[in-house]
RNA sequence: GCCAAUGUAGCUCAGCCUGGUAGAGCAAUUGAUUUGUAAUCAAUAGGUCAUGGGUUCAGAUCCCGUCAUUGGCUCCA
């Protein structure tokens, strides 16, 4: 899986055997009893609508298994939350619906009854237990208010649902890692004393990293660029981080998707589909989940606790499964472009296209049957990554190199992770593991540095040794014995929808420092634009266009009734690498005055040159036909 | 998720402090103009001032809640 560094938990809600309360801080609380829910309901004698003011009202749900010490935990949190609000007055509410794997009510009435003695000190009070109520509430403001926990047996008991993480992760904190930099030459310097005067971006990467430091007090510039030339933007109907491309954004992220998969292919990866949504109690799941968490939208349907994939590590997994695999077949790569993986990222996180919760992330595990056959797909797979990121437009200056290994990893691979260090030709960042703590012997990932020093990661490679063996996947080996394989998890070029942050960050750089920003040819929405002076010149525009498109170049033309000084404007505002005028000398002479963006200058060419200089620029790439309008006139504008 | 800032026409913003007729530029529409390499001219239309409450004779403006965006924290592909 890629992006191990999630650290939350999956905790399904029904299987938890712990006391639940919703906690709420009130100006007021009137109810009223209507009727017996439960044949053992209590009895009570005053069925008045019943109200108190300033107090806190405790919705209480008691799950099978909760015993004496689960209310005694309840009650003396409730009492020190409620001293830390100053508030002197309970109302118990038992509330069944917070659960759905509910005590016996007479275990339940019990325990109640235990909380209420436990906080005599208050004035504490119960609603009936056993009878539905009608009521009115009014909550207050402040941040402290309201609070929803689970109350479990164990001494620390009470926590915030959302702050429940697993042994595992609460061991995270304790990782004892050392940050170094290793050198090309193999040398590893502590950070403090390495002198990174010629690597300013790996300096910023190692604060970023190890130290947490960063200054940024402006938006990124890419989310301006990405509305103002119709690419991307947010989607105020759906959830943050869910973003909706517009039809040149749509154009760019379908050629590098093409890009980034011939690629892949090519290098052998088989390309396939799975399910977006799996069941998160398949056994398949269960295990994997507590090992490897990451917050995840949930869907339940038909009584299945559904959620979406957060990576295409699983479909992949149980998709090798099903194959015989022998020695000799592997290495074997399985390869999907994931349209989309989702992360719930707390919301905070969520910013333009850096980071979102649905994305798209072409994702290649090869399996391997032993360490130096991974080790050597590992050098293959760097290779490719660094030229993925290469041809689309991203290089090296571009980018700093983390590497992370276990120390005993390290030790044993010395001369192979310094020949990564060696491809990548600079400096890398390296995080040394105590022990094995993750389910990889070894991650490495190429980190973008924006403009204002954020860090964010493109490509990325793991030595996977663990999930062989839990998803049950296994080869026969030359011994005639089952083995596991060794799993590598390859993200070429990362996100693709953080190749176009990149992209734009770029650019915007580029414009900062005064020089014109601009798409590779490729990738640009429109490669040629056409500027008839006079209408009468408009059929022989249009047999031009034509003329052009065929060999495969994206041209338009605007045929707007505007000033020619306007229409070159707005062509220039779009990016657009090629602008012809077209006049009088133009339909008279075999060859074309072309406006090259970048050089600004205006200069004469034969029609053959000028195919052959665009063809140069995007040969070995995708090509899609324009995504607009072929004529500016029946173009409508998107003002965002 | 926490802390903070911001939210006014399709877009960029002014007005808010000090409550009393909703404002500009760009874009759109219509008309004129037929243009030679980065903005032709004129007219017209366009707004429950994010949203829900509160205070007030009166709220874009003051107060509170919510949502969204942005910055910081935390986190990371």
């Amino acid at each position: 899986m890629i992006g191990t560094f999630e650290n939350r938990i999956f905790m399904p809600v029904l299987t938890c055997l712990n006391m639940r309360i919703l906690q709420l801080h009130c100006d007021n609380i009137e109810y009223t009893p209507t009727k017996k829910e439960i044949k053992s309901a209590e009895d009570i004698v005053d069925l008045q609508t019943q109200r108190l003011e300033e107090l806190v009202v405790v919705f209480v749900a008691i799950e099978n298994g909760d015993d004496s010490s689960v209310a005694q935990n309840a009650i003396s949190q409730i009492k020190a939350s409620m001293e830390k609000i100053g508030c002197k007055k309970l109302l118990l509410y038992p509330y069944a619906h917070l659960s759905s794997n509910l005590a016996k009510p007479s275990t339940a009435m019990n325990l109640l009854k235990e909380m209420e003695d436990g906080a005599s000190e208050l004035e504490v009070s119960h609603s009936p237990f056993g009878w539905t109520k009608s009521y009115k509430i009014q909550v207050k403001g402040h941040p402290l208010a309201e609070s929803s926990k689970v109350v479990t047996k164990d001494s620390s008991g009470l926590k915030d649902d959302n702050e429940i993480t697993s042994d595992a992760l609460k061991g995270e904190s304790k990782i004892r890692s050392y940050w170094k930099i290793l050198s090309t030459d193999g040398t590893m310097t502590n950070i403090g004393d390495f002198d990174f005067s010629k690597h300013k971006k790996l300096e910023v990467l190692a604060k970023y990293e190890s130290a947490k430091i960063r200054k940024v007090d402006q938006p990124p510039p890419h989310v301006a660029l990405m509305k103002k030339m119709g690419i991307a933007d947010y989607e105020p109907a759906s959830d943050s981080g869910n973003m909706r491309f517009y039809p040149n954004g749509r154009l760019i992220k379908s050629l590098i998707e093409r890009y980034v998969t011939d690629r892949v292919k090519e290098y052998g990866g088989y390309e396939v589909e799975t399910p977006i949504m799996y069941d998160s109690e398949h056994p398949s799941m269960v295990s994997y989940f507590n090992r490897f968490p990451a917050r995840q939208y949930n869907i339940d349907s038909e009584g299945k606790k559904l959620f979406l994939r957060f990576a295409a590590c699983f479909g992949q997994f149980l998709m090798a499964n099903e194959y015989q695999l022998s020695y000799k077949t592997l290495p074997y790569k399985l390869y999907e472009l994931t349209r989309y993986s989702f992360r719930r990222e707390q919301s905070g996180e969520l910013v333009g296209l850096r980071r979102l919760r649905a994305f798209t992330m072409p994702d290649c595990h090869a399996f391997c049957k032993d360490m130096p056959q991974a080790i050597d797909e590992i050098k293959t797979r760097f290779d490719l990554s660094q030229s993925v990121l290469k041809e689309l437009g991203i290089d090296e200056t571009d980018y700093d190199m983390a590497i992370r290994f276990t120390e005993d990893f390290y030790n044993e691979n010395k001369s192979s992770i310094e020949e990564l260090v060696k491809k990548h030709g600079r400096p890398v960042l390296v995080e040394m593991w105590k022990e094995k703590f993750f389910y990889f012997v070894l991650k490495w990932e190429f980190n973008f540095i924006d403009g204002l020093g954020k860090a964010s990661a493109l490509s990325t490679d793991q030595i996977d040794v663990e999930n062989g063996k839990r998803y049950g996947i296994d080869f026969v080996d030359e011994n005639n014995v089952k083995q596991n394989p060794i799993i590598l998890h390859n993200s070429p070029s990362g996100a693709i929808e953080r190749i176009i942050y990149a992209l734009l960050e770029k650019a915007a750089k580029d414009s900062r420092e005064g020089r014109k920003p601009q798409f590779p040819l490729w990738l640009s929405p429109t490669q040629v634009r056409i500027i008839p002076i006079k209408e009468e010149f408009d059929e022989f525009v249009e047999i031009l266009a034509e003329r052009i498109s065929i060999n495969n170049v994206r041209v338009d033309i605007d045929d707007r009734n505007e000033s020619i000084g306007k229409r070159i404007r707005e062509a220039e505002k779009e990016w657009i690498r090629y602008i012809l005028v077209i006049g009088e000398k133009e339909a008279n002479s075999q060859n074309l005055n072309i406006r090259d963006r970048q050089t600004g200058d205006v200069r004469e060419i034969s029609f053959d040159d000028f195919i052959t200089e665009i063809n140069e620029q995007t040969r070995g790439k995708p090509f899609t036909g324009l995504n607009l309008p072929k004529y500016l006139s029946k173009r409508p504008n998107l003002m965002v």
